[in-house]
DNA sequence: TGCTTGACATAAT
DNA sequence: CATTATGCCAAGC
């Protein structure tokens, strides 16, 4: 058992629907800040069906970001898109907005869902 | 046991 | 904006 990974877990099953964290972020809510590669290592081997949200964590850029060429990036767009979340043209989305912030500011400003 | 690799991030070029 | 370099550390081989 790697308590670090069911840390890692633990927080990203907190991202709300409709929300995104990049993987810094993650990593630092997970208390291994500066260590965003072993985020995305633990949901390499992330076990199956375990019911974490591994679609609501995307890079420092906005773009999903899973294994270069694989299918799992359209994946992850429908399913993000599915909560509402908006990519550009460029196939990012727009942190700013999309963003989870834990120390939301009472209740969620929700993201405007525009164009 | 030691070297390579990798769902990343950040700064520099 | 695209590339390159470096830090980071657990798995795999």
């Amino acid at each position: 058992m790697t308590p670090l990974y069911e840390t890692i877990y633990a927080t990203i099953r907190q991202i709300p629907p409709g929300r995104v964290a990049t993987y810094g972020q993650v990593a630092a809510l997970a208390g291994i800040e500066g260590r965003a590669r072993q985020v995305g290592y633990a949901l390499l081997h992330l076990p199956d069906r375990s019911g974490i949200p591994w679609h609501r964590v995307v890079n420092a850029q906005g773009q999903v970001s899973t294994r270069a060429g694989s299918d799992s990036m359209d994946l992850q767009r429908e399913l993000l898109q599915a909560e509402g979340v908006i990519f550009d043209e460029s196939g990012r989305l727009l942190l700013e907005r999309f963003r989870w912030r834990r120390h939301a500011r009472r209740s969620v400003d929700k993201p405007r869902y525009e164009e």
